[in-house]
DNA sequence: TGACAGGCTTGATTTAGGTCATTGTTAAAA
DNA sequence: TTTTAACAATGACCTAAATCAAGCCTGTCA
């Protein structure tokens, strides 16, 4: 299947629409727009080829949930674009989202057979697809492979710790405040502006289950925020910070 | 330094004594009594010899604080016997811990340079001391070390979502179930009998800043579960579970 | 154009768990 | 043996956030 043909499923008049499609040796790879990010960056151009005798390309509508908790988890997946919903379940419905992932996450490092989480598209995603088998061959031949997801499950552990002392100890405001940070960093990285501009594509519903708070809490929070100038709000799903370090200081409990 | 002069730390009678010592090369490790768990299960005769060479065996005192959340992270630990918390701190005290762990347990799977967590000898604690430098050494050359290093970083991942869903949405009395489910499944395994016996380390403030909960939660949560006849209490820690699927479905919040 | 639905905000009220205070228990030090 | 201190249990009271209940947008479908 032919690489221009994948396109075909990221036009916007046709947001239903799954595309599966077989990549073209080494060349989807090495062209791929999201290279640099992701588990893929740990390889050369020879590597890659290998990798991507693997890959699949898909497109997942928003709303989609495209891994259910607890079943077998024969695939992997890396985000090349769009935003995911990762969350835990109780039998009762209770949902906890355990975090929002995007561009050059990888998905599937359990080392259960089974998915130890759900995960949603939010908006549209693109992602690359792998058979854990056939990605398992790859990564056997690649210790810089290896590596990489080491690292990345490092990277995430660390993030689910910051997510714990938030969960176990820290107030509402402290909590959407340390969210609006998180959401800073995550779009500008270590060099933050005066007056960052967020948008971001969660719902007040995912905010709320992500932060263990009620839709109300956070709507009425992130009001208490607005009222105070800490924050504005505009159109959609967009916010604006003109102090981002005076976020931050309310987000770490020091005020 | 001998094997033999390691062991003097070890004496109840002089808990405050911490004993630092080089390994006898490829003996220390080879007869180490807990080679079968942990990070040294990966590796034959002769690669544990080229680890042993980078390890040193350390004996901290109950109460210890061995890391330093934040502190310079030029070593890794390995725990040989007793239980460590590990936890996170917000600037006024608050302080969350986000993991119990002991025997087999690796430490300092950070990416950073920094500790991201602090560590704390609950009881009598040993452990092999890797130098980071050492240590990348020697992951370099064993692929496998390094496939097991990813599994237990995948597998904390796993404990810490789950712990996610505790602290975001659970009542009470599931963390107190949960908690006490989770002691068992430590101790047990899969083979879990009625009457199940229970007698950990932990203070009731060390569970309480485990699930997120004060002492007296913690306290008056325990008396309600023995008051039910769900748990018995003993001298000490010691707790004792008539029927360990009835907490567990109370710990799932199925009832 | 209206009406329906999904998402957001705000107000009134309730409650689970936190805070504060007291007492009991155990064990090590003196 | 008393003294001290850390840990644990329990009661009385308080509060942050949940729950319950409207109302208000905005986009879309008929």
């Amino acid at each position: 299947m032919s690489v221009s043909a994948l396109t075909a499923g990221n036009s916007p008049s046709h947001p239903k629409r799954i595309v599966i499609a077989g990549m073209d040796g080494c060349q989807a790879c090495s062209v791929c727009e999201v290279r640099a990010h992701g588990i893929c960056s740990a390889l050369n151009d020879e590597e890659l080829s290998q990798l991507a005798q693997a890959a699949v390309r898909v497109t997942i509508p928003p709303g989609r949930q495209f891994i259910e908790e607890g079943s077998f988890a024969d695939e992997f997946f890396n985000i090349t674009s769009g935003t995911v919903k990762l969350f835990k379940s109780l039998p009762d419905g209770r949902r906890q989202i355990t975090g929002f992932v995007s561009i050059g996450h990888f998905l599937g490092l359990a080392v259960s057979d089974r998915y130890a989480f759900g995960a949603e598209a939010i908006d549209q995603v693109r992602l690359c697809r792998f058979s854990r088998e056939r990605l398992e061959t790859v990564i056997d031949e690649f210790p810089r492979l290896e590596r990489r997801l080491r690292n990345e499950a490092a990277n995430e552990l660390v993030a689910a710790q910051d997510q714990m002392l938030l969960l176990g100890g820290k107030t509402a405001r402290e909590r959407v405040a340390s969210f609006l940070y998180g959401q800073i960093t995550d779009l500008y990285g270590d060099d933050i502006p005066q007056n960052a501009k967020l948008h971001f594509p969660m719902t007040r519903a995912d905010i709320a289950d992500f932060l263990g708070l009620t839709v109300e809490t956070v709507s009425r929070t992130i009001s208490g925020l607005r009222r105070e100038g800490l924050i504005a709000t505009g159109a959609g799903h967009e916010i604006t910070v003109p102090s981002p370090s005076r976020l931050q200081i309310i987000a770490s409990g020091e005020e």
